[in-house]
DNA sequence: TCGATACGTCTAAACGCATAGACCAATTAC
DNA sequence: GTAATTGGTCTATGCGTTTAGACGTATCGA
């Protein structure tokens, strides 16, 4: 079994494995839906929009880019897309960057 | 006294305090930098652009950006500009996320 | 003083990203 | 079946960022 790029040692290893992370992050935007999806269970891509300032698709594309780094999830309901949080994962990975940085740097 | 930005209370606080480091830390030069910079003490540009493949106006552009949000420090010395990691407050501000996203979505 | 070293900045080009209007597919209600 | 709701995608545009060549400035040694 190889090691995937996730799991490599030092603190190269963990900076590179929060760089979908760091990118995901780095926009007010996707702050903003972040945000918002921590106040409740779920939402839809609607429900969400009419609470921001962004439009729809710009709404879309950013839930696509926090899909793929793993920060929410997608469950279909009829017509709607439900949305949640689910930012454990990401957690734990700022949890290992800070680990890593913290036994090399300090 | 007022409140800085810094000490907004709640997740949405600690999201925008931390937005200049995940834009710092969002590309893969600049993490390049601050791996080299962790290795040793201090790295003046020449030196650091010997060891990247980016040419030097790009290593300085980026150093800029890593002084501004505090992530490196500089130090004159004659000719040369000697850079260290001072990563502490961002590994801080870290924590600080961490601290309130688990206590709100967790 | 003169040349060499070090480095920031100016400038421009190329690329990517954020944004949203328009369109289309899927589902539900009537 | 038809209309309405929901939402992804296609497309285009504007802006920011990444990159680096060219130039100017400052410091040091000879």
């Amino acid at each position: 079994m190889l090691k995937n790029k996730a799991k490599l040692a030092g603190p190269a290893g963990a900076f590179r494995a929060c760089l979908p992370l760091f990118q995901a992050f780095g926009d007010t935007g996707r702050q903003d839906i972040i945000l918002l999806l921590a106040e409740v269970e779920a939402m839809n891509v609607t429900q969400i929009a009419d609470r921001l300032t962004l439009a729809r698709p710009t709404i879309s594309h950013h839930l696509k880019t926090l899909l793929t780094a793993g920060i929410v999830t997608l469950e279909h309901r009829g017509t709607e897309n439900l949305y949640s949080l689910t930012i454990d994962e990401a957690v734990a990975l700022l949890k290992s960057l800070i680990v890593a940085v913290e036994t090399s740097c300090g």
